[in-house]
DNA sequence: ATCGATGCAAAGCGTTTGCAGGGGT
DNA sequence: ACCCCTGCAAACGCTTTGCATCGAT
């Protein structure tokens, strides 16, 4: 292949076999997106990566971005991580980390902080065993801290309702 | 007052003072959707309140329900869990918990576990100071278990989509 | 050549809002 | 008496869907 379009190079998970060990096929839009996803700090809206696509790929449309995401998730390859205010955001879940979720602008941020695999058994060294009694099968976890910025931060959701 | 449409007596946070020192007043649809939300088992979305309250309340309107849970998430009484899948799903926080969430059915549960003041710090010990130093203030934190049921469960959303 | 993906526009769903009348303080 | 809250319905924003065409295998 001649993908000049993007840089390959770096530890990215393999996209085109992870799509398609999903059933998904490989185009260009989804890379762009995910591209896009792993590209930008922040953790984006569907809106976010639709701007930042049409950059690259002018044509493209909300809708395919919005398809193009739940390939992504479906895949292994990104997290949605819901909305409580606005709208939904996405991961692009590299290594595991954790956010910090402002309850004012609806920002979500990584934490800088290493993952731990033993956190769950930390937390509570029966909470794994009781959880499995259960009959829930632990895959993950996610962590938010949740509060706010002192300082007022950058244009929240994209648009500025007053 | 005379309030002998719900049980008070429970170790519940005083629904009206919470209210009030928050700026909203104390209505009875209120009280109904509060009841409501402490009482089941489950965290039920806004359509699920709103079912729940009609059955006291019939008159009551969805509309009146989500001002409710915006006045009890505002005075401190209720969490809005956001949503992944579905709609959005509300939690009394009598107690603070740990969340368990079905990525199928989109299912949100609680986990007993006890409340650790110090994960944070167990975490990493410089996660605080940290944050603190980036302008943010953690007023609290929300950890997610997420993975599957293996036991089907009950109607996710309130409806049957096929 | 086949079958999935794209892009457009329109529909769908959860949530919010405007307003006249009712209820809480 | 004042002002907030309720309930209705219409509006809204985010997300999904139907369909003809395009592109990947």
């Amino acid at each position: 292949m001649d993908d000049s379009t993007h840089p390959e190079s770096a530890g990215l998970p393999d996209l085109r076999a992870s799509l398609e060990s999903a059933g998904w096929r490989y185009t260009r839009q989804r890379a762009a997106v995910f591209d896009q996803l792993n590209g930008s700090g922040e953790h984006p809206t569907a809106e976010d990566v639709y701007r930042g696509v049409k950059a690259v790929l002018p044509s493209i449309s909300l809708a395919t971005v919005y398809k193009a995401l739940e390939a992504l998730v479906d895949s292994g390859l990104a997290t949605k991580l819901g909305a409580v205010k606005g709208s939904a955001r996405y991961d692009a879940r590299g290594e595991h980390h954790y956010h910090l979720r402002c309850l004012q602008s609806g920002i979500v941020e990584d934490v800088p902080t290493a993952f731990d695999p033993d956190l769950i058994a930390k937390i509570d060294p029966g909470l794994g065993p009781r959880l499995r009694s259960r009959g829930f099968r632990v895959t993950g976890y996610r962590l938010e801290l949740v509060g706010y910025f002192e300082d007022p931060q950058p244009d929240p959701e994209g648009s500025g309702s007053p």
